[in-house]
DNA sequence: CACCAGGCAAGTA
DNA sequence: TACTTGCATGGT
């Protein structure tokens, strides 16, 4: 019996890379916040944000909600679209005060089918963060689809350019063990490739390690 | 100088 | 439904 391509692409990656130990992050507040700071941005530029944040002491849920926005803007400065970036934040926290009291402990204990729909309801964060924030700050086994899983499933022929975010999600979830640590490790894994050998969108990265997978 | 980075929402047709 | 655009910094 043949290992699922899936299985296989793991296999490669994990024996090319080792563990990635993600999240970044010493806890799941910081986790939350960076996977909203680090939308579309270099996560370079975000570590820099979230320092700031640190050294300014408000990286705290009830602390962060009463800072000014401006000052929040200041201090998020280095990620990037940080006015827009300011209010997502405080959306997110918004909830986070008005329904778990400030306490992302208690936020955890929902169970995914009911926290991932309310988080997508709040303005600002979309599939991508949503699953970032449930699987690696809040242990739920939801597989995190990004741009450099849609560009390695399509390069191998294994998706249609055109599936979806769900598509892709689908994919990966029908085809593993729903298993957090997996999930964590596969998709911190598609990143290191990604931050290695897809830089400049290039078709002919290093994907060189895949090849014989499809 | 140009292009990119671990998205998302709002506007348009 | 399927594009297009704004959001913004710091690295290459």
């Amino acid at each position: 019996m043949k290992k699922s391509p899936l299985k296989r692409i793991y296999a490669v990656l994990f024996k090319r890379f080792g563990q990635q130990h993600w999240w970044p992050g010493d806890s799941p507040f910081e986790i939350a916040v960076g996977a909203i700071l680090t939308q579309n941005t270099n996560w370079q530029n975000v570590s820099r944000a979230i320092a700031n944040l640190k050294k300014a002491r408000v990286l705290q849920p009830e602390r962060l909600l009463r800072l000014s926005p401006a000052r929040t803007a200041g201090l998020i400065r280095p990620s990037g679209y940080f006015r827009l970036k300011t209010k997502r934040l405080r959306n997110f926290l918004s909830v986070l005060s008005a329904r778990y009291g400030n306490d992302p402990a208690r936020m955890k204990k929902v169970p995914l089918a009911a926290l991932r729909p309310e988080l997508l309801s709040i303005n600002g964060i979309g599939p991508e963060t949503a699953d970032s924030m449930l699987l690696y700050a809040f242990d739920k086994p939801v597989f995190v689809v990004d741009a450099y899983t849609r560009r390695i499933l399509s390069r191998h022929r294994l998706i249609p350019e055109s599936a979806s975010y769900a598509d892709i999600q689908a994919f990966f979830m029908k085809g593993l063990c729903p298993n957090v640590r997996l999930f964590n490790e596969f998709h911190a894994l598609i990143v290191r490739l990604g931050k290695e050998y897809c830089l400049k969108n290039n078709p002919r990265c290093g994907l060189c390690p895949l090849k014989n997978e499809k």
